[in-house]
Formats: C-alpha cells, sequence, structure tokens
DNA sequence: TGTATACATGAACAAATGATCATACATTTG
DNA sequence: CAAATGTATGATCATTTGTTCATGTATACA
C-alpha cells in the first residue's frame, strides 16, 4: 500500500532532513509558491510571461527563477529570444496542494 | 471526490500563498523537521525529552519551539516543572512525508 | 525559604534572503 | 552591423533568520 494523503510515520535521516528542509526552504516565498501554481497548469511559460502574469518586475523574477532552477524544483530551455520555464520537481505541487487544502488557512 | 497525493490543480488567492509559504518557511529547517518527525510519533514531548533526543541545546530549542507554537504548528501545556510540546498542524507531517518520498532526494 | 530543575526570553551578532538598480549578454530583425 | 527585445547577473542594501550567551521565571522539593 502506498501511502495517501493520511499521514504516516516519518523516518529520517539527517541528511534527508536537511534536504527536505532545502526544498521547503526554496518553495516558501509567495512568489515562487505563484510560479509554482502557473507552472502546474501550464507546463511551459517564458520569462515575460509569468512576469506579466505574476505581475513580478523582470530582474526580480530573473533572480526567483534561476534560484529554483538551481536548486533542482524548475528547468528551463531557451526558444529563440525567449527562455521558457517548466516545473522539474513536481512533487511540490503535492507540497503545496496539502497546505493549501488545510481549513484553518 | 477529495483529493489525493497525486498533483491536482492549485488555485491559491494571493492571501493563501502568502499563508502556504509562512508555514513552508517555518517548517523549512532541519531540526524543525526532526521536532515534527520525533512529535509525529511521540504525541507529546518535553523540551528535555526532545533536547536530548535531538541532540540540540536547550536554549536554541525553545527559541525553535516557541516560535512553531507562535505560529500555530506546535502546542504546549505544563505539567510540573515541565512543558510538553505536541503537534498542532499535523499537515506538516504529510507535506514533510511527500517530499521525504521523493526518490531524487 | 532557599536551592535545584525546567524552560523562556532578550540582547547581540553573523549569515542568509529579498529587493532594487544598473548593466551585461544573447537573439532576432532591420 | 546597429538597434531592439528578452533575460541574466552582480553590487548593494535592508530585512529576516539562526545561534549563542546571559539571565529571568516558574515549579518542586529539601
Amino acid at each position: 500500500m502506498t501511502p495517501t494523503t493520511t499521514s504516516a510515520d516519518l523516518n529520517l535521516t539527517t541528511e534527508k532532513m536537511e534536504k527536505v528542509a532545502f526544498i521547503l526552504k526554496t518553495t516558501a516565498h509567495p512568489t515562487r509558491i505563484a510560479i509554482v501554481q502557473l507552472l502546474s497548469t501550464h507546463e511551459s511559460q517564458s520569462v515575460t510571461d509569468i512576469s506579466e502574469k505574476l505581475g513580478v518586475e523582470q530582474s526580480l523574477l530573473s533572480h526567483h527563477l534561476t534560484g529554483m532552477k538551481l536548486k533542482g524544483i524548475l528547468s528551463s530551455s531557451r526558444e529563440g529570444k525567449n527562455i521558457f520555464y517548466s516545473l522539474k520537481m513536481r512533487e511540490v505541487v503535492d507540497v503545496i496542494q496539502c497546505l493549501a487544502g488545510c481549513t484553518f488557512l
């Protein structure tokens, strides 16, 4: 039986806890959550697309995007003048989904 | 049909994204993940218990614990000289579980 | 009442993060 | 090749976070 949404026993090594913390940290920002949200339903978007849809200035967005790429959450590919980002680590969608479902939020 | 662990479409308001980010941030630290892990299988532990089991110094641990309590993740109650902490927001267990299950970590 | 135990708190500081700005680089188009 | 467009990068600064240390507070017990 594979684990479902209902909580099970965690049993993490120190190393794994660090890695999990690392991913959580990389995700823990409203703009970055918005990026994940957008890419969860769009497969691939250019920086300009994202910038316009989220209302985030180019440079700041670029910092967020390259950071998330560096940390393995996103991937990117150039297509002419544009660079298209997409979700590489789709698990973060589940993570956000999980918290977003909390009634108390 | 209620959402399961398999990714679905997120559709979050700005406010909700901020709240989710807030919880993620509050969880995103190896020590705090260890605390969640411990409390996920122990219902209630004193500060000394946690300090010894995790090998974290009293004061630092206390800062983490009070922070997590303040942010709604833990709750606490005094019992004589001891203060027992327990998990209030059990959803964070699922969040960690989700990432911990990733093969690439 | 004094002392020990358990925990919290606040100051201080280092390190990480987030934002902004200016500028650099790559690609297309004229 | 020059100019325009799209994106990245690096410097700088403000803010937040993590840690340590010293000290404060609450409870128990002699």
